[in-house]
RNA sequence: GGAGGCGUGCGUGAGUGGUUGAAACGAACUGUCUUGAAAACAGUUAUACCCGAAAGGGUAUCGAAGGUUCGAAUCCUUCCGCCUCCGCCA
């Protein structure tokens, strides 16, 4: 959620920044009027409010009577308008920081960095499904019996190295100070709300409608919210998390994108670094978490890049985000493996999470998220990049100790 | 799933329709005193919103949302959360 203030004292920065995140600006102007009823309704209810209390006090309460009416008029004004003036707050995305490549889509996003080299095969490298199915570790096809399209079985090593890289994650990221957490995978539709994944792609989310809960798409969702309503001192930030927990997506609009396999399922483990700032220090722990995130993969040895996501392709919450992708084989090309977002105050608004400065000053905090691992791309990657001629996979070799074993066969 | 109980400010806790933003006690902070500290005394200590250049003024908030009333922390309805007992269960 934007500030209100601000889209009142500068609607133009507002328009200019939700323009580049091809968002219909005209959306300013519809709040700002909308805006400007409530705030006269308001006024003129206050005002009646206030007389009437002197009138009940003094007990005139023939001429209060008259004023209960106007004021009930008033007050079903008020919520009308307050609903429409919220839902159009609602849609108004994050503005982008101004140093965030301004482009359209994916194709204009800017590449930082390219690291690693591109594996060299003396064969046809195979795909992930291809090489997982012969060595008996994925099973996507009794998954579709069980359970439909877009599951799947994770088996044998495959369900080892899960562990494997949970652990590795687990060892580099906590020494940062990351708080390990495995939190809740159903949370309520005002803690979805406010993280800002309802209002557009709803679609994409879980929804339990017998038991008025939302399944999370990535553990962000129910980490973000435990502090719903808090105040932390500024000494207790940087507040990190680092966040086990299976994620539910619907994939509504990817039909027969990534079909094949486990790139995209409706079902996925996931390690998610979560970080509360004070707003001098968000974009300092930005960098931090990507820096994590290349820790974490050139640690695995893959070969990668970086991209610096441009407006048009940043989320609603995003003010600015890191993408990385990692080199598959089989596509050759990148895929996203990763994405570090900073969402500033645009979470925390909503949720209302401050800290006190020293000065006794509150504002609210900055937030921000990145992947460590999303099993499911992670075990792909490996497996292409570490595919032999035989069809063996060779561990990474920080993955070794924690697997038990050197190569799939 | 069945039966019952509870939800007030930073904490404990009073308040059952009329200056109650809310007693009292505690905690924290500030000042006086003190070489310093303690004690004592005095004061301060919520949030959001609206009007206003400001000074200042106003409104709302006693788990949440509705309702009754001229007027609600106090009455009614629904929801949420917590607790106890029974049942079930990893």
């Amino acid at each position: 959620m934007l500030d209100i203030e601000l889209i009142r004292q500068n609607p133009e920065k507002v328009k200019k920044g939700i323009a580049n995140k091809k968002i219909n600006p005209k959306l300013v102007d519809d709040f700002l009027n909308l805006d400007a009823v409530w705030r006269k309704l308001t006024k003129e209810t206050d005002d009646f409010r206030a007389n009437q209390k002197i009138l009940s006090e003094n007990r005139k309460i023939e001429e209060a009577k008259s004023l209960k009416e106007k004021i009930k008029n008033n007050e079903e004004k008020i919520k009308t308008i307050e609903k429409q003036r919220e839902e159009i707050l609602y849609l108004l995305p994050n503005l982008p920081f101004d140093e965030v490549p301004v482009g359209k889509d994916e194709s204009e996003s800017q590449v930082l960095k390219v690291w690693g080299n591109i594996p060299k095969f003396d064969f046809e490298p195979k795909d992930h499904l291809e090489l997982g199915e012969a060595l008996g570790i994925i099973d996507t096809e009794r998954a579709s019996k069980v359970s439909g399209s877009r599951f799947g079985y994770l088996k044998n090593q495959a369900a080892l190295l899960e562990f494997a890289l949970v652990q590795f994650a687990l060892d580099i990221i906590t020494k940062e100070g990351f708080i390990p957490i495995i939190p809740p995978a159903m949370i309520k539709p005002e803690a979805m709300r406010a993280m800002g994944y309802v209002e557009r792609g709803g679609e994409e989310i879980y929804f339990l409608e017998k038991d008025n809960l939302y399944l999370i798409g990535t553990s962000e969702q129910a980490v973000g919210p435990m502090h719903m309503d808090e105040v932390f001192n500024d000494v207790d930030l940087p507040r990190r998390y680092l966040a086990f927990s299976s994620c539910f997506r619907r994939e509504a609009g990817s039909y027969g994108k990534d079909t094949k396999g486990i790139l995209r399922l409706h079902q996925f483990d996931k390690v998610e670094m979560f970080s509360i700032t004070t707003p001098e220090d968000s974009a300092k722990e930005h960098k931090l978490i990507l820096s994590l995130e290349e820790k974490l993969i050139q640690g695995l040895n893959l070969p990668y890049r970086v991209l610096n996501i441009c407006t048009g392709d940043l989320g609603d919450s995003a003010a600015a985000k890191y993408d990385i992708e990692v080199w598959l084989p089989s596509q050759k090309t990148y895929r996203e493996t990763h994405s570090a977002s900073n969402t500033t105050d645009f979470q925390a608004r909503r949720l209302n999470i401050k800290y006190k400065s020293k000065d006794g000053q509150k504002q609210h905090v900055h937030m921000l998220n990145g992947t460590a691992f999303a099993i499911g791309r992670m075990l792909i990657a490996i497996m292409e990049n570490y595919q032999q001629s035989d069809g063996s996979i060779l561990v990474p070799k920080v993955l070794q100790k924690y697997a038990g074993f050197k190569t799939i066969s």
